[in-house]
DNA sequence: TAGCCGTGGTG
DNA sequence: TCACCAAGGCT
């Protein structure tokens, strides 16, 4: 997507959509694509828990961090229990890391429980124990990058962020550079696009952030996008391509069985379920080959995810 | 920067 | 059935 047409005049479609006169906001959509979009999710939106009024910044990081790589459906009720036990970063904080580990339970990924343990620890050392609104403070934050950061000061304190996660990059690529897919990593070109298409103002920016997201998740979908729903089907840049196929460098696809994240898994299930230190014995019986449940368990130490005691018992880190 | 890091639902 | 996919971050 090497030329964008952000800057064309708007389009007859958009037109059509603002049967009113426009307001200032939308006069400054040059796509018009702002406009369907923010009407779109206003009226479609999930009512998910982080999105509540009540869920203040703490809860806005936590969904964040938990939704990474992972599907809404699987975090919702491990969220629930999350907030309701550490309501703030001080009480995570006050925690000791295994337990973050022990209650992220099957998420995945579980050196994000350690890394929102860590920047609860550091919100409250270095921010009083608030989560932070300046997008460097948050990006200084363990296990918070470029994305996480922008999400953040975006959804949980309302600023002007691009906000380019898997699926807006998406909806982008097909509305705007007609692909099918975005690129494998995410490129110079598509940042400077999402930043294109931010709307000035900033509360229509934080909206327009969280309803790409959803469009991308509820319509615009990786496998079966559902254009009849879509309210930008007739501006889409792929649709009107006549929707070509991928094109380019396969999408990196990972295997699972037999890798070491799989023996890291079935050791940390095993610590995680464990109330008292666990003999060496019992970790050898998840997995018969020697030298990788060896090279695994050692990952987990090395991670900071395992402790290991004298006599060669195991247990998640207490420090 | 490409590879690594979990887990489970699904088309 | 089995790749693919899911609100990334880190090195």
């Amino acid at each position: 997507m090497t030329s964008t047409p952000v800057t064309t005049t708007a389009t007859s479609a958009a037109a059509e959509t603002a049967s009113a006169a426009p307001s200032a906001a939308e006069a400054a959509d040059g796509t018009g694509l702002h406009g369907p979009v923010t009407a779109w999710f206003d009226e479609h939106a999930r009512d998910l828990p982080w999105r509540r009024p009540d869920a203040g910044a703490w809860g806005v990081m936590v969904s964040e961090f938990m939704l990474q790589q992972t599907p809404v459906s699987r975090v919702l009720p491990v969220y629930e229990q999350w907030l309701a036990r550490w309501p703030r970063p001080a009480d995570l904080a006050a925690e000791a890391p295994g337990e973050a580990v022990r209650a992220w339970g099957r998420l995945g990924y579980p050196r994000r429980a350690l890394r929102l343990h860590a920047a609860a620890s550091a919100i409250q050392e270095r921010h009083g124990g608030d989560v932070p609104r300046e997008h460097a403070q948050l990006l200084a934050l363990p296990g918070v990058g470029e994305y996480t950061a922008a999400a953040v000061a975006s959804f949980a304190y309302g600023q002007r962020h691009a906000v380019l996660d898997t699926n807006v990059r998406r909806v982008f690529a097909r509305a705007v550079a007609g692909r099918q897919y975005p690129p494998n990593a995410t490129t110079a070109a598509e940042r400077k696009l999402a930043r294109a298409l931010l709307p000035q103002d900033e509360a229509l920016a934080a909206r327009w952030a969280a309803a790409t997201m959803e469009l991308g998740a509820l319509v615009c979908t990786a496998r079966g996008p559902e254009c009849v729903r879509c309210p930008i089907a007739t501006q889409c840049a792929w649709r009107l391509a006549g929707s070509p196929a991928h094109e380019g460098p396969a999408r990196r696809t990972q295997t699972y069985a037999g890798t070491d994240r799989q023996v890291r898994g079935k050791l940390l299930a095993v610590l995680r379920e464990a109330v008292s230190p666990v003999p060496q014995v019992v970790l050898d019986a998840v997995w018969d080959e020697p030298v990788q449940r060896a090279r695994a368990l050692d990952g987990l130490v090395a991670d900071g995810l395992v402790e290991p005691l004298s006599g060669g018992r195991y247990r998640l880190p207490l420090t």
